[in-house]
DNA sequence: CGTCACCTTGATGGATATCAAAAACCGTGG
DNA sequence: CCACGGTTTTTGATATCCATCAAGGTGACG
């Protein structure tokens, strides 16, 4: 892998955070590269848990699809991130389908050269157990977020989410740094593509967003902060 | 610990299982045991992490308070669970305040301790591993449920859960096995405790359940998991 | 037997989903 | 350049779920 044009000094994400140069060159080697264009499925909920993936470039989201057929998306995840990690440590069907929403680049290691590695470098436990422990933590702020706010918080919970992980600056505010529709924004907040639709007109309204098709700028982050906290005008 | 009267071989939970005698021993050695009440914070939200807990015997519940009041039930924890692992091992404040349900028995380790032992005994970090991945994957599978399920859904859902860690056989169907109200129901759902109230009062008719105060008997467990996955009447 | 915690039920309202229709936008191929 | 077709978005009307408010009932326990 180094010598594809990758230099190790360039490696990010958390799962290579303070390990050895060795160590990195060990993960990197056994790693292969993978392109996809954008609208890709990586690997679909319920199948098994064969790689382990972690985004280079672009982004890819993870949604979930419940048996009467409503999506749920659980997070954006961006360069750095690991995809799929709880799945494959633990050797259980992928929960979620995982859904480039741009070309991407990823980092892809087979989940038995994974352990392999694993073994080899116990080092890298740290840095998994910060990472599975961090997806934990995230995934209980969701849970409370849904279950105890409102529409309108949790859309301004998403969209700032989505800045905050994707966002580049205009002179105009930050805009959300890739192509969105209401739907998807809809099932980032749990909500239907009307409820968000007839938010984000309201926001423009106030001047706190300017949105266009598949396009959202967040004028004011700071009104938008309020919302999400509840602090309603 | 060993000479206080709990054998190793009766030790139970995921942070030991597989482990060698050995293992086990310094584990328990380490650990203090802490008696408790019905109704005691073991800890509460935003404190520092600063003590590893493991369920020996009663029950525990873990609660989020938002910044409106609103108390969010996330999980209830019996004998061999880990409570506030995520945030002792990733040296984060608790996120949530653990109270207890009933008289409990706990294990307890100083959170520096802990890890002193981690470092001394590797094999330990394989339990921890799959103890957070599995918490990650039980969150994750709330998120889908409070996002795209209907209250009459949840509850049924929070009341097979109740029932599968706590149930006791009667003649008559399974009882939830510790004083339960409304609205502990209603937390665990994202609900109110009269949505609570009116449902259980549908099902009583039907006769899916019979409860009383405090009290809840599952009469028909099929008709209920029918419910909580959506195939209603 | 009074008091407190818990539970039930009804009436009402608000938030949001659902249904319906049309408008705006964009890429494409003529 | 323009007309077309599909996708995305908007907006309105309505329905539904569920929270909220209000009032009283019920059981436990000192």
């Amino acid at each position: 892998m180094n010598q594809d044009g990758v230099p190790a000094t360039t490696v990010q994400g958390a799962l290579f955070a303070g390990l050895p140069n060795e160590t990195v060159g060990a993960l990197l080697d056994a790693a292969s590269l993978r392109q996809t264009t954008q609208g890709i499925a990586l690997f679909h909920q319920g199948d098994p848990p064969n790689d382990l993936l972690q985004v280079v470039s672009g982004m890819v989201k993870m949604t979930q699809i419940g048996g009467d057929g409503a999506q749920t998306t659980l997070r954006v995840m961006g360069p750095g991130e690991l995809v799929g990690c709880v799945a494959v440590f633990q050797q259980f069907p992928y929960p979620a389908t995982a859904t480039t929403l741009e070309d991407t680049v990823l980092l892809s290691w087979r989940a038995a050269s994974f352990f392999e590695l694993l073994k080899q470098h116990p080092a890298i436990y740290d840095n998994v157990l910060r990472i599975i422990g961090t997806r934990a933590r995230e995934m209980v702020q969701r849970v409370v977020e849904v279950s105890a706010k409102r529409a309108e918080q949790r859309i301004a919970i998403a969209l700032l989410r989505l800045a905050a992980q994707t966002g580049v600056e205009m002179e105009d505010g930050a805009e959300v740094g890739l192509p969105i529709t209401r739907n998807d924004l809809a099932e980032m907040a749990a909500a239907t593509y009307f409820t968000v639709s007839r938010t984000l007109s309201k926001w423009q309204q106030r001047g706190i967003v300017k949105s266009g098709r598949r396009r959202i700028v967040i004028a004011s982050v700071n009104k938008l902060t309020a919302i999400a906290e509840g602090h309603e005008s």
